[in-house]
Parts: C-alpha cells; sequence; structure tokens
DNA sequence: ACTTAAGCGAGACGGTACGTCCCGTCTTAAG
DNA sequence: CTTAAGACGGGACGTACCGTCTCGCTTAAGT
C-alpha cells in the first residue's frame, strides 16, 4: 500500500515551520534578501532538510504562494448579475491591494518570482490572487448574453493583470476611476442599437 | 564653466567599457548571474571604478538601459493614417520581439530590473523600448478625430505593456491574432452613426 | 565522551594544509606579505575554514610556531658539565642561525609576530626555539654548584635572547667570541678563593 | 649656485604637517593601522606630496623618529662618578618608560619598524631613545678606572636594550630590583682582592 | 614679461586583500 | 532514512588602501 519503505517520514512539523518562516522573511524582506540560511535558522530547520525537499529558493517560495501563505486568500468576485460592475468593484479591491505602500513591494517581489520561476509564472493569475473564479464568472457572463459572443476573454483577462503589474512596476497607484475605464474598454457594452427584434 | 575644481576627470574610457560589458553579460547570463566582480574583470576596470559612479547593479543596468545599450533602439510606431492598424502592426513587432526564445530571458530580467530600481520601473514603457513617439502617435490621432474623444489613452497604454509583460511572465506567447483583438478593445471603431447613406 | 554532539567534526586535513601552507609562505615571503587568501588558495582550503579556527593572521602563524613548523625544532642544549662551556655552545649555534643571511629575515618577522600576538610574546623564548631546557639545565647547575647561588637566571636569559634580537634587528652578526664573553658576563666565575696554594 | 633649476620649492608647511601627523597616529593607532592615506588626509596633504618625498611608510616613520617626534628626547644618563648607580638609574627609567601601558604599544610598534626599516634597526639604540650619551659615559668610566679593562662594553649595551625589547615583547615588565640585578651582573665589581701590589 | 619646470591639493584609476555572507554539498550523531 | 547541527570549498560582496596617474593651480628660476 504504502510505497516507502522504511525509516522515517517526512516531518510534517518542519514543513510547515519552513513553509511559514519564508513567508513571514518573504513578506519582511522581499524575495533577494530572503536565504536559505535564514529561513533554516529562523525555522529551526537545517538546511538539508529545506534542499531535500526543495530545488531552489523560489520553488520555495511558489509553494509558500500556491498554498496561499503569501497573499490573502482570493479575492472572490462578487456576483450581482452586472458582469461590468461586479468586474470593476474587484479590479478596484486589486488595485488598493497592490497599491497600497505596506503590500506594493511584496507584489514587486512576487512579479520577480514569476521572472524566476516558470511554474509561477505559468501560473501568474493565481500566483497574485487572481481566482479561476474569475474567469469562470466571465464565462458564465458569456454564456448568460451579459457579454457580445465574441468578446476576447483571454486578451481581456491579461491586459487587467498587466495593467496591475504595470502600476506596481511604474510606482504609480491606479488613478481614480481606471477600473472602471479600463472595464469599459475591455467589456464594451453592446450597441444599443435598434433591437428591433 | 566646468564648476569641477582639481583633481583627474572622470575616465569616459571606464565609464564606456563598464556599460559595454554590463550589456554584454547581462544580455549573455540574465541579471541574477550578472556580478560586479564579473563586470570588473571583463571591462578591465577596478571594482571600486563601478562603486564609485554607481550606487548598485541595478543602478548599473538602468544606465545601460537607458543609453540603449541593451534594446534596440525604440521602434518607430508607424504612420498610415490608420491608428488602429498602426498600433496593430507595432504591437505585433512588440510581441514578436518579446516572445522569440533568445530574448524572454532578457526581457524578464528586464522585469526583474524594473521591480527591483525605481527609476527603471517609473520609466518601464522607455525600458523596455516603448517610445514616447507611441503616445504622440495616440494624442494626435485624438486630436485629428481618429479616435473618439473620451478615449482613457494612459489606460490602453499601460495594458499594452502589461500584456507584453503576462506573456513573458507567463512564458505563453501571444496567440495569433492577439494584437489584433486587443486593439480593437482598447481603441474600439465609435458606432458608424445612420450617417445618411 | 567527546562533548560534541552533532555536526561534521573539524577537518584535520584542512588544518594541516593551512598550518603547512602558512609556514612554507612565512618563510618564503615574511609576515607582511603573507596574505590570508594567498594561504587559502595555495591550501586548497576555503577563506572561511581559516576565519572558522583562528582570528588573525598572527594567530596562525602562532600556532604555526607553537607547533614546531617554523623553526628547527628547539636546539637542545649541550650538558658537558660545564655550564658556562655549554652555554656558549649553545649561544653560539642560536647567534649562527639568527645571523645567516637566509634565516634573519624569518626572525625579524618572528619579532613583528611577537610585537603583534601577545601569546606569541608571551612564550617569546619557546617563539624563538629556545628550549624551556635551557632554563632547567641552568637551574639544574645552580643546584649543583656550578653558579654562585644568587645569580639572576631569569636576567640572565633575557639578556640573552635580547642580545639575539638586537643582532637582529640591527642586521649586524655577534662579533666573533660574543658569545663567550657575554656568558662571561652573566654567569661570573666565583672569584675563586685563596684556596690552599 | 643651488642646483635646483627652478619650480616651486618644497613646501616645509606640507613636510611639518605630515611629520607631525604621522607622530600622532602612529601614536595613537600603532605602526600597522598607519596608512598613507590617512596621513595624508589629516594632514591636508595630498599623498603625491608623501610618495614624492618618502619612499615607504616606514621611511616616514623613520624620519619621524630621527627627529624625535615619537619618543621622549632622550633620556640623558647621569653622572655622580658611580658608573653602576648611574646605570640603574638610567635602567630604572628606560624600564618605568617601556613598561608602563600607555607606552608599550607604541614600543612594540617601534620594535617592528626596525624589524621592517633597515636605518632604523641599524640605530636601534637612538630608535629606543638610547642616546650615544650612554656610550660616552661608559667609555669615559672605563678610561677613569671605574670599570675593569677588559669590560665587553658593545655586549653590556646589546644586552641592556635587549632586556628592554623583551620585557615589552613578552609583556612582562620588569621585576623590581632587575634594573640593579643586571647591571651587577654586566658590570662586575672588579674582585676586592688583596691588592697588595 | 614670458616661458618653463617643479610642487601642490585633489582625486580618479587599476589593483590586492580584507572580513563577511551565503551557496549547495557533505559528515556526524541522534531519533 | 530523516533530522538538527555544522564544517567544508567556493564565489561574490562592499570596503580600505596601495602606489600611480592626471588635473588645474601656484610658485619660482631662467630667459
Amino acid at each position: 500500500m504504502a510505497d516507502r519503505r522504511r525509516g522515517a517520514a517526512r516531518s510534517e512539523a518542519a514543513r510547515i515551520a519552513v513553509l511559514e518562516t519564508t513567508a513571514e522573511l518573504f513578506a519582511e524582506r522581499g524575495y533577494d534578501r530572503l536565504t536559505i540560511e535564514g529561513i533554516a535558522a529562523e525555522a529551526g530547520v537545517a538546511k538539508q532538510t529545506i534542499y531535500r525537499w526543495w530545488k531552489s529558493k523560489s520553488e520555495l517560495v511558489a509553494e509558500c504562494l500556491f498554498e496561499g501563505r503569501l497573499l490573502p486568500t482570493d479575492v472572490v468576485p462578487p456576483n450581482t448579475g452586472d458582469i461590468r460592475n461586479d468586474l470593476t468593484t474587484w479590479l478596484d479591491a486589486l488595485f488598493q491591494f497592490t497599491d497600497a505602500p505596506e503590500n506594493s513591494g511584496l507584489v514587486r517581489s512576487l512579479v520577480v518570482v514569476a521572472a524566476e520561476n516558470e511554474s509561477v509564472g505559468r501560473q501568474l493569475d493565481a500566483s497574485l490572487g487572481v481566482s479561476t473564479l474569475l474567469t469562470t464568472r466571465l464565462d458564465a457572463a458569456t454564456e448568460a448574453g451579459e457579454l457580445p459572443a465574441g468578446t476576447p476573454l483571454k486578451e481581456a483577462v491579461d491586459a487587467l493583470i498587466g495593467v496591475a503589474i504595470v502600476h506596481v512596476l511604474q510606482r504609480t497607484p491606479a488613478a481614480p476611476g481606471a477600473a472602471k475605464r479600463l472595464v469599459g474598454l475591455l467589456l464594451p457594452e453592446p450597441p444599443v442599437g435598434p433591437v428591433g427584434g
């Protein structure tokens, strides 16, 4: 049944300690001042224990990320039936988080991790706390006829995430109303034309 | 005119050697495997000469960047009179560059630099080779009536750059036609009013 | 028994390599052109390994010294029964060594080390290869009645070592017969009483 | 007449400033923590001005020494007519100076300079403030019949200086009465024998 | 007066070594 | 077989000085 042969099992306590410490130090000092040695010391764990289970610093951070230890749990986009309002609300919340001075350093560090670690990059949306719920919601809206059939959702979502990243990198908070304007661009109201039929 | 009083002048030769070597090694090895010591050795310069004039590795790279030593000179956006076509052409070229396997590592490294160095981040567009010509072109188009008056240009440009970054981080080249779809979203055709025949 | 609990033991191989290299380079280049970095490189050892176990260059040299790696093993003073002759023989040998051109640089370097390192200084006699056997021999001679009871041995030994150092510092080899004259001064023949004759 | 051709003469002010600063910093920090750059900065002088006139740090210190800027002016040995008492008095004063904690570091540094600089070494006695007056006095005493004709003065003086150096290197102040005992050894009273002519 | 050479403060330069930090691997003793 | 501890070879850091050089200026001696 178990395919493990013998000897001690992996210590869950050590694993948790490492991940918790990583998250703590990452938030505190950022990615590049994060050191394996520092994590080991702070977590009361041997360096080798870290190297045994994780290949690199970025993998370690990646695991933290995917376990939700670095960012607030995914913001669930609201669902009031009006997709544009909902998306604006959600994007405003995202901007508010990423633009807050106490968070922007952390977010920039996450961008660095995404640049260095392929799996973090590939799941960039999830990495930044953008739930798949968002896509789900958009798909649903499309089916419900809230959005025109041909709306390029992939491009829209990329643009949303991209704009957040750009703001963080530029050290320029989103201008007031930016979320609304952006959503207006990406999910345009269909022309109201004389809907005769 | 010169307000320098005494002492030898800064050696332009050393400055050039350092910047050239930095650009070369950056392109070759990426940002995090770039070392001050390596640059000094390769440039035939004392480490202290680097530390005398640049505070950090990222400043050094920033100067390379702003002198156009890391990226091809700004791509001039075409001007055929059709702003949407022109922008699509330009964006396709951008995607083609960033998505090329031999460039994507470099671009990811640049994102890291933008994350670490404030001035690079603030000039993110210039850093990525996005000329101010682009904005100029857009402004001109707006005045010429090619674009509706209220078009949120800032948001549009942020979105363009953002999408490119997202692709690079996600290791996912832009899908065919992405440029066109994106431009279509960001610069929508004004509804063609029932303009008398 | 060992009170060490965990972790790899100190590498004796590294320790030996460091000390051997130190002795070699010290003899070759003298104290002030001896560098930790040079020792590490030549010994095939990481710098940190040196810093882990020795606080300073002078400590390193001190350990070499006390392990007899820098000087010929202590010259054993002869014991023919005639303390004055024996001491003269020994002192001549000492002068011969310190005054030899190929050794005087090394001896001067040792004086420098004695000046910089307290423990070397405190054991100056041993540092210069002056065996405790010498003092032993003198004590024995005193007890045996070869020397008058009140002879200030400490002062005499200090003077012997001092004179050797002075010669080395002055770059002036001991004059012929200096050893004999000096011993004559320091261990004077007791006045030959009017012994029945 | 002067064989200097033309151009500005050597600045005496700079020379003095350098020597004064050297003396000050030498006393303050010792020989090995003395730096040319530190001297130049503190003296308000260009480094090149130092290198123009002195070949090395040790030469600089040597000049200070020989100008009497590092040690109290030579202690003049007293002359009461009793050479042994006079010498004891003088030696006690020497020991008192070299053994004082605030001076011993300086004296050790001087020994280092003597080891590194030949001319300082050769004039070791003068370097340590041992005036030629001492030898003069001894010669006079010999001629005056205070000392036996054959007394090896050279060896005696070397021994005196040597003992002082040994004490300083050993970090062991001279024992009380050491001066007297030592003088007793080196300048023994001639046997009072029945001088029956 | 004009030229020329030297001295000077300042400081940039190529270089060497410093002592520290961290890497990733290996060794030891305990469980 | 895992773990905490920790030594190891290695590489880069940022700093301190080295001794040389160049700069713009001043100070004399020659012309």
